[in-house]
DNA sequence: TTGGCTTATGTGACTACATCACTGTTAGCG
DNA sequence: CGCTAACAGTGATGTAGTCACATAAGCCAA
């Protein structure tokens, strides 16, 4: 992980930060540094506990949990603009907790020491606002999720994380990653996969899915049951 | 609800809160109040944002989610000496998110209002640790919500579920009810219920479960798969 | 006490999803 | 070029969820 100092001008990107105390600004411009990842690079899990906060500038990190028996359900994502408040909580941990966090490509943050997380969270009301609003949001994010694990059917949940997933049409993934993204088994996600391109709106091949007819994949993932 | 003032030995009864600041405990002591809810109120939820940071005194609050369809799932339990951490998430909140918090007993609750709990947060790090704590907790709650509904069979499920709610080998509770705690339907848990009582472990009556072979249960529940 | 109402529970038939045990296929590499 | 992983396809079977009802149990009021 390259480190270096850094400017002020990435707390603007935060629309969290923007009204931030100019006081305030100047020591995270001072203490902060921004780091480079490696897409692949295990940010925090299985009892690695990071020591900084994490603000994304670039990149995204993919938080998932693997169960005991090795299956896997993407949780999250963490893009460019957000925090990583999972690993605020490392910092302050209750417990080690199972899920891990994950650079999916290759990550630009800024890492905000322990030490500075605790004095800012002290003095800035709006970095306290900042903070309590991203732990907020995880939550409601982890509310989706077990409600779409719980009640959703997986053709339909398979037919938005496609449309999620895709760049310019074009999904980079073999059917054992897209079956994590929906923590279900790898045979459902080939069978479904196999039933979408039967009916024209993929295209398969190995690692790859490409979409032929988004529209029809759009009307699935619209549809209520 | 019911206010009064709350004297200082409260705090003792929050592992969390021991160690806190003397001049930190007499805010507390000073500006919080206790009060009383009845059970079945809806604490938050549905909008229903509440002012007050709640640390649990006496009671249990079931935190559950509605799908828009109708089927519900329960999240987790706040017991005494715990607190309520989704409030405090709704007092600086994101948005709103379709959790909501259901006083399962009648409670007791120290109330702490949004300009001391941000006072507290200011000033404080033991208090501080208390509430990352706190949300780190909960959020392994969730994670753990998550790799059940998403791995576990639901008998396994439901007899860890019977063991839980148990008070002296009886549960008070309709098979719908059985189904909101695992996430799943109320034809599921009849015949799962049915099935148990088959075997002698439960005997089932309207509104009621009771346990009549422990040992049994604890096994299934702590089979792996 | 007897209907009539509401809520709770039982059940069969069917669909969806998960698991198991394989086979076949493709890409990469020595 | 042939071997080896990793990836993907598939049938059989078990488990869970859905739908459409039938029954039953408690409760109140006539």
């Amino acid at each position: 992980m390259n480190v270096m100092p850094v400017g002020a001008s990435w707390i603007d990107r935060f629309s969290g930060l923007s009204r931030l105390e100019p006081r305030v600004r100047e020591v995270l411009a001072e203490r902060a540094t921004t780091i480079s990842i490696r897409e692949g690079t295990i940010i925090f899990g299985q009892g690695k506990r990071p020591e900084n906060l994490l603000l994304l500038l670039e990149g995204t990190v993919r938080v998932q949990q693997t169960s005991d028996t090795g299956r896997e359900v993407v949780l999250y994502r963490v893009n460019a603009g957000e925090s990583c408040v999972m690993t605020s909580a490392c910092l302050l941990a209750y417990e080690d907790y199972s899920a891990e966090g994950i650079a999916e490509t290759a990550v630009e943050a800024v890492a905000i020491p322990r030490s500075v997380f605790d004095d800012l969270i002290s003095q800035s009301e709006s970095f306290r606002t900042f903070v309590f609003s991203a732990y907020s949001r995880r939550m409601t994010d982890l509310f989706h999720v077990i409600e779409e694990i719980a009640f959703r059917r997986v053709d339909i949940r398979l037919a938005q994380r496609i449309l999620d997933l895709a760049k310019d049409d074009l999904i980079q993934a073999t059917h054992q990653q897209m079956a994590a993204e929906l923590g279900t088994a790898r045979e459902v996600i080939s069978r479904q996969l196999a039933e979408f391109q039967r009916r024209g709106w993929i295209s398969l091949s190995r690692g790859q899915i490409k979409i032929e007819a988004r529209g029809e994949i759009e009307k699935l993932a619209r549809s209520e049951h």
